[in-house]
DNA sequence: AAGTGGTCTAGACCACTCC
DNA sequence: GAGTGGTCTAGACCACTTA
């Protein structure tokens, strides 16, 4: 018909936004139902939820059936961080990525990877230390523990010629995990492999992943001096 | 009808998923079109392009108008970071939250700030120092430049009653910002203000925003030794 | 019990891009 | 030019939650 163009649910969820932001729809308050926003737009019901869907993705607003929507009380910021297999980041920078594995065992784990693997402490677990390079320089000390039992696979691979980082993206999926970031003061064997003074502070990042309600592995990467983690919000 | 139980989104990118760790579709490779999926699974075509759209979000597959869908070369892994505001932070842990405004004063910003935010090096900006506290102990050091032309209401506010953080987030909206993750060694003023040893590791968080083309502040959070930044996968 | 968001459908048109 | 994903509609039913 001549009912051309449509609302897009783009300027919904900006409208919504704005009127946030301007306080007309204070933190905590509810706002109109989707129904009454779809009459106030002159869109279909649709229309509007996939805006709210949106916001509420971004954590501005609340959604609760029956309950409604309500303006969050802390408007918590989410950013959303990528992360690649270091080797995919490091040639993304034009650098000859480098891996050299250092040990290769089954150990019995530490308490703390015994914790955050829940893992028995009595039971063997593959544990394999490697240095990824960056133009020959070193980049990333990486130090993993791996479940057998849960990845059998893992026993036979050949951890010379692809990462244990690379090979588990490629060969092993998970279904969830935790990730840390911190600081850490480099000890004499991680300033000896990264090539840096020992005490000096060094960025970490520590990841655990399961499946199926079994953990599957738990990495460590400690960085060189200067490393850098970037995202947008 | 008896047609019931439809066919949900999310099952269609559960098995979507599967595929392409079973290796069923492969990197790079084109997958069917929406309309055949929808086919396939005996929905509607809305019902696939929900969750293609889901499982593009997650990275795993890129998807381009007339150039169809591919599983990415790269699965890169994204995880959601929250930020909250540094007092609902503390609270949440249940601990007492302080902030102790240190230093207030328009100065001309260093190279540094000036490059990251755009500032001509020869215009003062609003320059705030400050420590956040938990149960009284240092929490993180705060250090802030504020485009104040861009935010005049911030020559006016009292930042001693709440945290520049804190005000600005309920009182400056913006569109996006970057985000930076580091380690960085204690200075001498910093483990004056944090209570620890010079030189010790610690974690430093790095933030811009801006809006409408301009750069509305930038801040520099130190934290105390042992802080710990976790998100799940 | 009833109100609200969540989702599915069938169809349509549009926007983008590759050929 | 034609094929593919992106979006909108109008209507329907369902799931969840709270009163």
């Amino acid at each position: 018909m001549t009912e051309s163009s449509a609302i897009s649910w783009q300027s919904i969820r900006d409208e919504v936004l704005r009127r946030i932001r301007a306080r007309e729809w204070r933190p905590g308050q509810l706002i109109p139902h989707e129904a009454d926003l779809a009459t106030e737009f002159g869109c279909a019901r649709t229309t509007v939820n996939r805006a709210l869907r949106e916001v509420a993705d971004s954590g501005m607003i609340e959604r609760r059936r029956r309950a409604g929507t309500r303006v969050a009380l802390h408007p918590v910021r989410r950013a959303t961080l990528e992360i690649p297999v270091l080797r995919v980041e490091i040639e993304r920078r034009g650098q000859a990525y480098g891996f050299t594995l250092l040990s290769r065992a089954a150990e019995l784990p530490p308490p703390g990877i015994c914790a955050r693997m829940g893992s028995a402490p009595d039971r063997p677990l593959l544990h394999l230390t490697g240095l990824h390079t960056a133009d020959g320089q070193p980049h990333a000390l990486e130090d993993r523990w791996i479940a057998t039992d849960a990845i059998p696979a893992a026993a036979q691979a050949d951890f010379t010629t692809i990462s244990p980082n690379e090979w588990l993206v490629l060969n092993v999926p998970f279904e969830g995990g935790d990730l840390t970031f911190s600081a850490h003061a480099a000890s004499e064997g991680e300033a000896r492999a990264l090539r840096c003074a020992p005490g000096e502070a060094l960025f970490v990042t520590e990841r655990s992943t399961f499946q199926a309600g079994r953990s599957l592995t738990s990495v460590r990467l400690v960085f060189a001096p200067g490393h850098r983690v970037h995202t947008r919000l």
